[in-house]
RNA sequence: GCGGACGUGGCGGAACCGGUAGACGCACGAGACUUAAAAUCUUGCGGCCGCAAGGCCGUGCGGGUUCGAGUCCCGCCGUCCGCACCA
């Protein structure tokens, strides 16, 4: 190329053309938008990041992606809303006080100032004067006013409840954000506590957030069952079951089941150690109260519940079979029965659930099996120590016998909600759900302060909307543990403000959650100061057409937005009930960990690669040491294996990086982060730049044009499906393929000026969206108007796009043995008769004709001899 | 334990509704240019046999359906993810 082309440009310098185009497209503000454009909307957003110091690999991936989309929409004619903000309230803020002795405020500021510098060095195509920081009072301001409206509407409660304690983070979390037992955040073993708190009511929505799961057709499956699952749904029936002799007026113990079906095979009743009734009991009884000490101490730690044992505490009392008063029931205090769940109280039926099975065999119950399988003898059907919990026919159960356990279900059912025996129904069908509702108190400093004042006489009292902001203060120290609001008086003591006396604000700051719960929405009109929302902006632009982010927040961030979202249009401030309407969970950023021989972590900068008879050897790059190279692994600190974003855009410029980024592997899998791609993603760059003004100086005679011309159009046509379906590293190797097919054209040089320039100016479009300050430097070259980024996707024309010919592979038994050509439109007859004219074909039929030919139009031929 | 996803060259991966397995890239081999290196260019690259033409095998393993299976069905094996005393 080099020697062909005597102009041959100098390399392309990204270091000098990214700033140049960042600034150019600044100028222009061509991606600031407008909210009364008449075009159709898009709205495309990328989960905000936390300002945590520096954007990562994460980032760059995850907003590559995201601005591919936003400038592809942009080009097809939509008026597109692509914002940033930033997540800004939250833990490391506060850490970060407490070590370096910083204010949280100036920390976060800090951080958001270099990271906003770091994706403006991406080149990402954000409309920055919509930028938010949900820190700001401007935006919290409106959270506490939709707090207070959420409490009007019944939609937040203050109640005592066993809460998830921190004791590393010294604040209370909710239920999704304890893993395996341990904080998400700080990953202590967390402790159980009784609390006042503040709780979202997100079990009203739980019936519809699980029943709109269906509706969201533009999510990953996997998040729609994660979040099924977590919410949980059963069906089933609540007994009661009536004790031989009352307890302190208590003459009944409710039960939950899903299995009624099963009630014949009962062998006794267990109720939680915190069930009302033990506690009755445990008020004469030292024993029970040590046992029920015992329960809530292994209750606390997660780790212990996997290995208890199942034990249970026999109390005496006895109930009756709500099916033959007759047949009594012992009751125990179980360790394994949930207070939080049901009713607190089960009955167990051994034979059929391993759990209860477990316990009978513990303490000598027995069992009796009552669900017999299909093809067992019912009398040789015996349970020892693995329960079934099968399907089959019922046994052992006087009327239900015979039935199927579905129709057992039903009939004890409608037998006990119409209950003949006493009089009065004993049962009630009950829906239940997993989900709790979402605590929100946190005993933190830097979060969203929630808008209470606590009175002596007059209870909880909600700010006055006039007197909002509740904002934090700006002076507090962290010299001691806890949390700085409960210490500053001054912040802390103020007026009731429905009677004026002495009162206290609340101290609790609400779940960082919630802060991410509706920054979408406040995107839409970022400018209001006296409104969390305006009604026709926010109703315009949700729901958002593709959100991007981490599988992390399947459950905990999707699932509070969509109830948030919710609990907006209950209140008026929205009128749309889901707020993501497509969703893309990309993958993670992943590299090689390496160590030295003393064990320790030894970052890729400092390791250089040998290849020894065909085996990658690394060593240090200082002390030429042996380095042994280890798995794959998410890029963390710990293991040292990252590579810093910035690092990567200083020497090779952000379009390589977002180019290897969107390259490899398939988007919502992990990418391996290596040299070698970064480097292989960097030739092309210069590839392209070469290629472009090489087809500036084409002057061939046309002879290759039809053949370029089709490369472009099915690239072209290639790409734009892909990115609608986010297909990245399918749109990379369509671009490839027409860059081969440009460079295989004008090294043949018959094709025309006019055919390479229109291909060199497709093949930059294509890439615009990935490469964006390449494609304006080519763009430039080729002597376009005005920006890539503003102009128009080019119209596919169909007709580059068929073949007046086409091969179709001949098989023979199955096997392709050769291939024949044929004219686009031939109908299966000519087909036959061509392949049937082929010399291979001829050899092998040897003059007898095939059993049979299928022809499969425009796919295949297949023979059978 | 329950629920789900996945398994294709040395590597990342492609293959639409069952129709040419391995697109595209990376790595690697050979060669050209160069004093040399980088860059660039040419070329090879699933395995086995063969000078070649060509043939045989091949998508985790074992069966099945089909003219035809990476794709569908049944049974295993392995990896990853989510939930987990939920009655």
């Amino acid at each position: 190329m080099t020697n062909s082309n005597p102009t041959a440009p100098e390399r392309y310098n990204a270091k000098d053309a990214e700033p140049r185009w960042q600034e150019a497209w600044a100028q222009a503000k061509i991606f600031e938008t407008p909210n009364d454009d008449p075009r159709p909307k898009y709205y495309v957003l990328e989960m905000f990041p936390y300002p945590s110091g520096r954007i990562h690999m994460g980032h760059v991936r995850n907003y590559a992606m995201g601005d591919v989309v936003a400038r592809y929409k942009r080009a097809k004619g939509f008026n597109v809303l692509h914002p940033m903000g930033w997540d800004a309230f939250g833990l490391p803020a506060e850490n970060a006080a407490m070590e370096r002795k910083v204010n949280p405020r100036d920390w976060t500021y800090a951080n958001i100032g270099t990271m906003r510098g770091q994706l403006q060095s991406m080149g990402l195509s954000l409309d920055w004067s919509r930028e938010i920081a949900t820190c700001d009072p401007a935006y919290y301001k409106h959270q506490q006013r939709m707090f207070l409206d959420f409490l009007e509407k019944g939609l937040v409660t203050r109640r005592t409840a066993k809460v998830n304690w921190d004791p590393v983070d010294h604040t209370v979390l909710a239920n999704e954000q304890v893993i395996d037992g341990r904080g998400w955040r700080s990953g202590a073993l967390v402790e159980s506590r009784e609390l006042t708190q503040w709780f979202f009511k997100i079990t009203d929505f739980a019936e519809e957030l699980l029943g709109a799961l269906d509706g969201l057709e533009r999510w990953p499956e996997k998040v729609r069952l994660m979040q099924k699952n977590w919410i949980g749904k059963s069906e089933g029936l609540e007994v009661r079951f009536a004790l031989t002799r009352a307890v302190h007026e208590q003459t009944e113990v409710k039960v939950y089941t899903t299995r009624p079906d099963t009630l014949f095979g009962a062998k006794f009743l267990a109720i939680a150690a915190d069930h009302p009734l033990a506690s009755a009991l445990a008020a004469g009884n030292p024993a029970l109260q040590t046992f029920i000490e015992e329960c809530r101490r292994i209750g606390t730690a997660q780790e212990a519940i996997d290995t208890a044992e199942k034990l249970g505490f026999e109390t005496g009392l006895k109930v009756r079979h709500p099916l033959d008063p007759a047949w009594e029931l012992p009751v125990y205090v179980a360790n394994f029965v949930l207070m939080e769940y049901g009713t607190g109280a089960v009955f167990g039926c051994p034979a059929h659930d391993q759990r209860d099975l477990d316990f009978a065999n513990k303490y000598g119950l027995g069992n009796t099996p009552v669900v017999c399988p299909e093809g067992q003898e019912a009398a040789s059907f015996v349970i020892t120590d693995t329960a079934y919990d099968g399907d089959g026919r019922m046994i052992n159960s006087r009327f239900l016998d015979g039935m199927s356990a579905h129709e057992a279900f039903e009939a004890v059912a409608n037998r006990l909600e119409a209950e003949v025996l006493t009089g009065k129904p004993v049962a009630a069908r009950k829906v239940q759900f997993r989900l709790r509702d979402w605590g929100v108190s946190r005993q933190r400093y830097w979060g969203c302060p929630i808008p209470i004042i606590h009175c002596e006489s007059c209870g909880p009292v909600p700010v006055p909307v006039a007197d909002l902001p509740v904002k934090l203060p700006e002076t507090v120290s962290f010299d001691q543990p806890g949390n700085p609001l409960e210490r500053d008086h001054a912040w802390r003591n103020v007026p009731c403000p429905k009677c004026g006396a002495a009162a206290r604000r609340e101290t609790d700051t609400m779940d960082t959650f919630v802060d991410s719960s509706w920054y979408f929405a406040r995107f839409t009109a970022p400018w209001l100061t006296d409104a969390p929302t305006e009604r026709k902006a926010v109703d315009h632009w949700l729901a958002v057409d593709q959100y991007i982010g981490g599988i992390e927040h399947a459950i905990l961030h999707l699932l509070y937005a969509r109830f948030f979202t919710r609990a907006m249009r209950e209140t008026g401030w929205s009128g749309v009930a889901e707020p993501f309407a497509g969703l893309f969970t990309q993958g993670m950023v992943v590299h090689e960990t390496y160590k030295d021989e003393g064990g320790a972590w030894v970052p890729p900068a400092e390791i250089r690669f040998e290849s020894e008879a065909g085996e990658r050897k690394a060593f240090h790059v200082k002390t030429a040491a042996p380095i042994a190279i280890g798995a794959i692994e998410k890029m963390s600190k710990s293991k040292k294996n990252v590579v810093d974003p910035d690092d990567i855009i200083a020497s090779y410029g952000a379009d390589t990086a977002r180019w290897f980024m969107l390259s490899d592997s398939p988007p919502e899998r992990d990418v391996i982060w290596t040299e070698e791609g970064v480097q292989g993603a960097a030739r092309f760059v210069q590839r392209v730049w070469r290629l472009v003004n090489a087809a500036t100086q084409a002057a061939g005679d046309g002879a290759a044009d039809l053949a370029l011309r089709k490369a472009a159009h099915r690239a072209l046509a290639g790409v734009g499906e892909d990115v609608e379906r986010l297909r990245f590293n399918r749109c990379v190797a369509q671009v490839y393929t027409l860059a081969n097919a440009l460079d295989e054209a004008l090294r043949g040089g018959a094709v025309s000026p006019a055919a390479a320039q229109e291909a060199a100016g497709i093949l930059v479009q294509l890439i615009a969206p990935m490469m964006p300050h390449l494609a304006e430097e080519c763009w430039q070259a080729l002597g376009r108007p005005g920006l890539v980024a503003q102009a128009p996707w080019p119209q596919v024309e169909a007709a580059l796009l068929v073949e007046d010919e086409i091969t179709l592979p001949v098989q023979i038994n199955g096997k392709k043995r050769a291939d024949v050509t044929v004219p686009r439109d031939a109908d299966a007859k000519a087909v036959e008769a061509a392949t049937l004219a082929l010399e291979a074909v001829q050899k092998v039929l040897e003059g007898k004709a095939p059993r049979k030919v299928i022809v499969v139009p425009g796919r295949i031929v297949n023979l059978v001899v």
